[in-house]
Parts: structure tokens; sequence; C-alpha cells
RNA sequence: GGCGGUGUGCCCGAGCGGCCAAAGGGAGCAGACUGUAAAUCUGCCGGCUUAGCCUUCCCAGGUUCGAAUCCUGGCGCCGCCA
């Protein structure tokens, strides 16, 4: 078996670590129980966070054990953003999302043998401290000097927002669960983005100084960067979330077909379960042929069965080349177009209006003047075809199978209306 | 607390009392070219019942035939002094 520090490094997931040899040695000589850690601050996990379920994953594959820890009380708390202080979000909602993104961890990571997953939630061991508790038995072995040289909060400090004791505190809470976890399951590692790199070695830091014997480790995925200097992650659209009623797994599956190519071998050697081989074989149709996208297929295919299953996975790419399959919608059958039109989004009307209202209903654009000015610019398509008219109405004979519309802006903004009048 | 400055569309930023839905840049969108890329070029980029109309230039009042532009008060930010 490959050493797994090897492998994180060849696929560029490894930015920062402790004693890197340490743990190399750790790994080797037996399974590590190691954690990460997810704050509910949001009723999905996004691509972010992909990033670090994956690396988990594949720690445990090669022989160790994860402890998928869901903030139930970092999250009420919330750790300083670069910018501005945190909404507290309520208790209850907060609860609701614990439950939504343990549900979206889990089937990414293997429960059963003899390395088996553990779900954790650090309210567990946080709910019943008192204040005063806290203060004594936790904050002592926190220097303040320390804590705000944080880059997390010194970066704060220095601006006008400031910082609230709150998010300020937030660094003690994670490494009390990595102290917990320690003693717990004795948990010796843990693994996080490099924007958590402050936490992450406050824990170690924490450990290190209540159990003087302790070996305890800490390592840190890099910030993914694209090619084109903007944010990885987003679309258009907004955050790439892992909830499918979020992001739809059609949205989700095109986002990987349209990776650049610039960024593509990057992000199968961070996302992909491929073989270095496989990976290297596709890098090299890359570059060779480039508009055959082959390892943005392979990826989004992968990736897609991955989160959404691989019925979804068959509809997406159905759906996909159905509608990317130039003007023979009218030729699909029912339900090949049916489900190839749940994809993408969709509305229900009684009766049929002006392109333009239909255009804006479903979103495709943000207002009818918008949409007037796409089909003026010859941007917009009713079953790909090329909308003429600002004031066209489409008439009975265009509804597919009866009662479909398909809608297009651009090339790749698609949506669907649905007569349901009779 | 005092003095000065400033507040414009998604962001930055210009804006003589009428010709301002508001220069310019960025972002974004569409078109051409392509590979559902990238780069480049062109157009668009408040809303609507679109040759016109309506709502915007921190907020609330006021002056005026007419205000983003002037006045009063309020709020926010920046700088200097205390």
């Amino acid at each position: 078996m490959t050493d797994i520090v090897d492998e994180l490094k060849w696929r560029g997931l490894l930015a920062l670590s402790t004693d890197e040899d340490a743990l190399r040695k750790a790994f080797a000589d037996g399974p590590v129980t190691f954690y990460c850690g997810f704050d509910p601050t949001a009723p999905s996990l996004h691509l972010g966070n992909l990033v670090q379920i994956l690396t988990m994953r594949r720690i445990q594959q090669a022989g160790n054990r994860p402890l998928g820890l869901v903030g139930g009380a970092t999250g009420l708390i919330g750790d300083p953003k670069p910018d501005s202080e945190r909404t507290l979000n309520a208790p209850e909602v907060v609860g609701q999302w614990v439950e939504r993104l343990r549900a979206q961890i889990a089937p990414l990571l293997d429960f059963e043998g003899p390395n088996a997953a553990i779900m954790v939630n650090n309210l567990d061991w946080t709910s019943g401290l008192s204040a005063i508790e806290f203060l004594r038995d936790v904050g002592k072995h926190f220097r303040v000097n320390k804590m705000i040289a944080k880059e997390a909060v010194s970066r704060r400090l220095n601006s006008d927002a400031g910082i609230g004791y709150t998010e300020f505190s937030y660094q003690i809470l994670q490494s009390m669960d990595f102290l917990e976890l320690y003693r717990r399951y004795g948990c010796t590692l843990q693994t996080g983005g490099s924007d958590q790199w402050g936490n992450l070695t406050s824990g170690t830091d924490l450990i290190h100084r209540v159990e003087p014997d302790a070996v305890v480790h800490a390592l840190a995925t890099p910030l993914i960067t694209k090619a084109d200097g903007t944010k990885f992650g987003k679309t258009e659209s907004g955050t790439v979330w892992l909830d499918p009623e979020m992001t739809t797994p059609y949205a989700f599956y095109q986002f990987w077909l349209n990776a650049d190519d610039r960024d593509v071998s990057k992000y199968l050697r961070i996302f992909s379960f491929r073989s270095r081989e496989e990976i290297e074989e596709l890098e090299q149709q890359t570059e060779e042929r480039p508009q055959a996208r082959a390892a943005q297929r392979a990826l989004a295919e992968e990736l897609t069965t991955l989160v959404h299953g691989a019925d979804q996975t068959t509809a997406v790419i159905a759906a996909s080349k159905a509608l990317f399959g130039q003007g023979e919608l009218a030729d699909l059958d029912e339900r090949t177009l049916a489900a190839a039109l749940s994809e993408v989004p969709h509305i229900q009307v009684a009766e049929l209006g002006p392109v333009v209202d239909l255009f804006a209903e479903v979103g495709l654009v943000a207002s009818k003047s918008a949409a007037r000015r796409t089909v003026k610019e010859g941007g917009a398509y009713v079953n790909n075809a090329k909308v003429a008219a600002e004031d066209a109405v489409p008439a009975k004979e265009d509804l597919l199978q009866g009662r479909w519309l398909v809608l297009r802006r651009g090339k790749k903004n698609l949506a669907a209306v649905e007569i349901t009048g009779s």
C-alpha cells in the first residue's frame, strides 16, 4: 500500500501539517483514529466541505478510523469569518442542520469493519458545561496573547468590524473537541482546510498541555484555486451544495463538466478516487484532445455518482445529452423527456403566456425587461428554436408530448414549463 | 466632544439646478468564434402594459416651473484635533 502521506501529497491535498515525519510514522504504526469537523452554518454542506469528507474517505481507505464531527455546539457560536461578525442562528435551526449534515457525510464514510467510522456531536460534551467550569478547567489552558495572534482573530481585531467575545472563544471550543475525542476514542489527528490551521494547532497545543504523553497531529488541505481567479465551488447561480434540493444533481454534474481545462487535472487529483495511472491517462487526454473533455466527463460522472448515486447520475447524463442534443427534442420519448426536464428548473402553468413571461416566471431571467433583452440579442430559445419576436407566444403545437416547453437562455441555461391546463 | 470631508446603480467611481435612468471602469449577461472551454471582438446591463410610462443617486423634510446636484434636520463612514 502506498504511504497515505505521499498519496495526499501527490494529490495536492497536503498544504500544512505538524511534524510530517511523526505523522508518517503514526500511520505506519497502525490505524490512526482521526477526525474532521463540520459546522452547521447552513442546511447543507458544499464543495469546499466535500474536499474534507473525501480526504477523510481516503485516509479511512488507507486503513484508519474516521470520526465525523458535526458541530452542534460550535455551530451555535460560529467561527470568525474574515470580515464580519456572524449572525447567530436559533438552536432549533442549528439542531435541524446537524441532522442534515450528518446524513450528507455518513454515506461517504464506511461504517462497517474494523475501522468503522463514528459520527459525533460536540454538543454532547459542551452542553452540560457550566460557565465556571469552562473558565476554570478549560480557559486556564489558553493564553490570550496566543489566541489573538491567530490569523482569524488578529485579522478581525484589526478590522472595523472588530470581534465579539463569542467568536473569539471559538478556537477554545474546537480545541476541546480534539481533546475530548483524544480521551474518548484515542483520536490523534485532526484534518481540515488550511483556513482552519489556527484552530487545528490550537487543539494540538491544548492536548500537549494537559496530556503530556500524547502525540497528536494536524493536517490541512489547501484552499482550492481556479485558473481564472474566481472562487472555487460557485457558479453564476451561487454555491454548489451537496443537497439535491439546493443544487440539482443536473447542476452538480454540469458544474464538473464545465470545469476549465486548466483546472481539471487538479480537480481529478483532489476529488477522484481513480488510480494514479487512470488520472494521468485522463490528464494526457486533456492535453491531446481537450475538446473531447474526457477528464471533465469522468470527473462529473464519478462525483455525481458518489454524492447523488448511480441512478441519479444515469438520469442526469441522459438529460444532459437530450438537452444539448440539438433540435431532436421532439423525437424524445416522454419518459426520457420528463426525466431530463425534472433536472432543470421548471414550473407548471395553467395555460401558455407570452415567451417573455415564461422566461421570467421560470427564473431564467430576472425580469421581463431582461427577457426582452435576451430575445432581442438572440439568446432566447424555445425547444431549441431561436425566439424571433419579443411578443412571441408559443402555440399549442409547440408543446412537446402535448405539455412541455423547453426554454433556454444562451447556450446552457435551461428550464422547462409544463402546461397543466386542459 | 471640536473641526473638516464624504455617502451615487452588483462593486469602484464621474456627475455645471434642466439635454440624467445618471460618464468611465470592473463584474455579469447575450452574440460571433469554439469544445456546454479559455482568450478575443461586438452588443446589452433599474422596472413596466416598452416609439411611452414608472421608481431610483443614505433617510426625512424644504426651496424651485424643475434637484443626484441648493437648504434644514437625522443617520453612516473617513480624516485631523481634544
